[in-house]
DNA sequence: TTTCTTAATCTTGTATACAAATTTATACTC
DNA sequence: GAGTATAAATTTGTATACAAGATTAAGAAA
């Protein structure tokens, strides 16, 4: 298995906790291989951001409540635009692929049951998908290098874990909004329901965190 | 010396050339260093999007016209919101470094003359330094993670090299126009004049790349 | 002469070895 | 008993070795 993709999934999903050393000969041995291609690994996820160094090795970094705040003011802005560009330049079969994700959302979230973990990471999925095939339509392949490494800090990974039916449906009803403006070639709709629905999901994950620091 | 640091320069000013392979041994031997310390520099690389993978090894990655277009309307919205952001919470300190940034701005422009690579290498580090305050005093460490990925595309990096004097004073004019938006606490000025300070540059880079198409 | 096949060479990818540095543990002193 | 110093043991960083795959070159056939 490819160990660049082994360890940012443990990082994101939480089996490697933040400030925890990852030490070379330990991830060597997890996944059998030697310690070379660990530390090439191991440097890419340092460009990413996503460890940070030590004296000597790295460990897996901490984002602070302020990391959070800053890293949704950037998807915001970054995701934004791609809105309103996808509703320039969108395809028709940009189009087909926004509604085949937000039919498959709306299915998964009739199906599932509270804290059902298959079932919130199909959630994740498809919710990923119909944000991913509008940063296709909007023609800019840099933002979505830059919003693939914003978009993977682990809290905001795992944000979905908390969400109840009722806020899960209104998820769905903004992507419909979202998909709504788009269809009609408006940009600056579509640019403020994906501001509005991130700073939704901000909220959400921030007050997740004032919660669990309140307990 | 650092081989991250080495290869990454050797590419931004032109050394190493756009689709030319990066071969281990032939870095190793410029660098008097073993394969191992070269391989993790590409790695990182990698990750930046400065090369790109062969079937086996990287070779430098060439920018289209396109993708310029793509990385300056990036540049565009994130130095645009860092600027609304620093006309808010830019403080005293930091409207000194932009002062003083300017003052060595006009300076060397002042004693500039046409194509002396020394003094244009001055005018792009006083010019980024500019850049680099406003995006500190933006208090968003993230936008600054990854503005100083998009800004190292090498064309970008090399644009000053084709402006005469007149264009030179130009930059320095939308500087103060920003500082001075900055400075009485106007976001939506700050905004916009950095829009068209992004824009215009971005428009001399298409052009001349347009020139030497034709020619 | 040109093209296809095969062999030789070169380069990468992975493993391992070794030295330097840091961390941990033990012993000694106050 | 606590703190410091010294020594032992991990662990990283760099170098090298080896094997697999890719590229180039050479030779044979059309």
């Amino acid at each position: 298995m490819d160990a660049y993709e082994y360890i940012k999934g443990a990082i994101i999903d939480g089996k490697f906790e933040p400030g925890m050393r990852l030490g070379e000969e330990f991830l060597a041995k997890e996944l059998n291989l030697s310690r070379t291609p660990i530390r090439e690994a191991i440097k890419h996820l340092e460009a990413d951001g996503l460890v940070v160094p030590l004296k000597r090795g790295v460990s897996v970094r901490n984002f602070t409540t302020e990391d959070i705040r800053q890293i949704y003011d950037l998807r915001t802005i970054l995701e934004g635009y791609a809105a309103s560009q996808a509703a320039i330049y969108r395809t028709k079969a940009d189009l087909e692929q926004m509604e085949a994700a937000n039919i498959v959302y709306e299915q998964v979230i009739e199906e599932h049951v509270q804290s059902d973990m298959d079932s919130i990471k199909e959630i994740v999925a498809v919710n990923q998908r119909f944000h991913e095939v509008i940063i296709h339509a909007a023609n800019n392949a840099h933002i979505h290098f830059h919003l693939s490494k914003v978009v993977v800090v682990p809290i905001v990974y795992r944000s979905f874990y908390w969400y109840n039916d009722y806020q899960l449906k209104q998820s769905l009803e903004v992507h419909k909004t979202i998909l709504q403006a788009i269809r009609n070639k408006e940009p600056e709709r579509a640019k403020i329901a994906m501001h509005e629905h991130i700073y939704q999901g901000r909220d959400h994950v921030l007050k997740h965190l004032e919660d669990i620091k309140n307990s």
